[in-house]
DNA sequence: GTAAAGTATGAAACGCGTTTCATCGCAAGA
DNA sequence: TCTTGCGATGAAACGCGTTTCATACTTTAC
């Protein structure tokens, strides 16, 4: 492997010049810039970026923290994420979790190492001030509404609350909703929305987990199961809210005359599917989380907006 | 910034001793041992991993080089590869390319200068050889048919194959098919296997691209303002199927009665829509992407398998 | 008892590019 | 003519952990 210094022999020029040329330094007089470059053509250099890096301080690297790759909210903020890295000349490591503690703490540990130089945090289980801990060694951001961190977020308790008043608006009484998991900061907000605007909301009218369009299968095989029906259901997920949908439809049950729902993320299935969905932008939520971890110099809180659009599973309550 | 060499110092041992007791190495004395992990403690010092892949000329990283990641078919292959990287704690780099070639050509660089020990493309625009050109930086894998390579790949001739088979077995004759791109090595092999197959083949029934929920119901759209239209579809992609059904729906015509739909990928969603598929082990050719760039030492090409799973969107054909 | 084998440890080299600092030539300003 | 000052360049230090090699002391083995 050859390297600078082969080169400078070659060259007839220092380590210093060569590396001036190799980053384009002004400086260098015209023969030894060519005579280098002759140089690199003839023994074939290539750089070692691992040795930048080292001797730079820097990977030029960040790190994502998310549970699930093949999930559309997860994959829609992680294409947000790439896409801004890509210009940005940045690369990113991801930590694919499951939600397990352990695999979160590799992430953490790979900032303190000094292999990615700041950590976007789209979904966790550890808590916020274990992330915290390690702030030190590199900026942290998350994508959800914590206290005093870096945040891109978009306010689920006023998402949820747009869903909730516009189904109350419809004349329903009875509403259910879905939940992704059990304790997220997420959840807990969507939840208090629904106590706070549903009068008769009801701990066993709440579905969970909500992830996957199995889990959508699961709630609907629940539902109809129960024998009393919630006769909206408001759901954490577009994908969840394809299978609710699909398996009502199955049983012959009427979207939205029998049963109105609305659904969350506006992932473009929402449309062709006609559902009703709170849209969120999740490629930007990715796009912003890069830039802050990348450019900003402060704590800074961003909030994105959501869009409540209504489709075709959404109407005014018929039965009782 | 404490290293190395202030550690050696306040344990009062060699440099090579504390590497001994860092990296777990036998030969080394209890007490000395004992001090190291106490200096360690004591002024807080965290290994630079940085300078750990330099010393070490290694990374224990690979690269990926996918075109999308908030697409089902890619994101699944992902999961595949975090899931096995994390197991055999490697990390990984990702080039989402947009199928650009300037891109992946960025990341065939990071290959040279060593950043990354390997490269999976799971898709790509470039052509093969040039990916190949080098080789000699590190182990490139495939998730397609290319000859002379290491890959991974389903057979998506024999694939469409089964799906035509099984169309022309239950009466239908006129067949169209919908290819994601219209020049890649798996779209030339299933418009072989349509040609080969499908006695009245015709290039105005081959719809292209076909990626996203909306190039479905794009194509729906198509297929509704024609006047010679097919009895049934071949769909490369199960969330392309399901814009093509609902879209369908929406409209009015009856699936299977009047149109047969069959999908491909075997995606969750494919399930709940009671779409028949032709399923494929995305998980699993990240897997094994994985483990013959991290483990195997000569080209080695696997060929995973595909199933027809039938459903509830193609019957005999009705109509004509 | 002596050779062979194993245990323990440190100095120094190594991987490799970047950056600082000193130096020197030469042109512009006084 | 002398002083600034900019342009150009190299030596050496730096970032930091790993690994080789030599050395020296203990144990086994015969």
């Amino acid at each position: 492997m050859t390297n600078i210094r082969d080169l400078a022999r070659v060259a007839g020029v220092s380590v210093s010049t060569v590396s001036r040329v190799l980053n384009d330094h002004p400086y260098v007089a015209d023969d030894k810039r060519q005579a280098v470059q002759q140089a690199i053509l003839e023994l074939g250099y290539i750089r070692n970026q691992t040795a930048v890096h080292l001797a730079r301080g820097r990977t030029k690297t960040i790190g994502v923290v998310l549970p699930y790759v093949d999930h559309p909210y997860y994959s829609a903020i992680l294409q947000g994420i790439a896409r801004r890295a890509f210009d940005a000349e940045y690369r990113f490591l991801m930590w694919q979790t499951n939600y397990e503690e352990e695999r979160e703490r590799l992430a953490l540990q790979a900032l303190s190492q000094r292999e990615v130089e700041g950590l976007i945090v789209v979904s966790h289980a550890l808590a916020p001030e274990e992330f915290l801990k390690f702030e030190d060694y590199g900026r942290i951001v998350f994508c959800e509404n914590h206290p005093n961190v870096s945040t891109v977020y978009v306010d689920h308790y006023a998402g949820f609350r747009s869903g909730l008043e516009e189904l109350i608006r419809l004349g329903h009484e009875k509403i259910g909703i879905c939940l992704s998991r059990e304790h997220s900061v997420n959840s807990i907000a969507r939840k208090k929305a629904y106590f706070d605007l549903v009068p008769d909301a009801r701990q066993e009218w709440i579905d969970t987990p909500a992830l996957t369009v199995e889990d959508g299968a699961r709630i609907a095989s629940r539902w109809l199961a129960s024998n009393e029906r919630p006769t909206a259901l408001l759901i954490a997920s577009d994908y969840v809210a394809s299978g609710v949908y699909m398996t009502l439809r199955k049983a012959g049950i009427r979207v939205p005359e029998d049963i109105s729902l609305i659904g969350f993320d506006g992932h473009p299935l929402s449309a062709v599917m006609e559902l009703t969905t709170i849209s969120i932008p999740c490629e930007e939520i990715g796009g912003e989380a890069f830039r802050l971890v990348t450019e900003s110099d402060k704590t800074e809180r961003i909030i994105l907006p959501f869009e409540l659009v209504s489709r075709k599973t959404t109407s005014v309550r018929t039965n009782v």
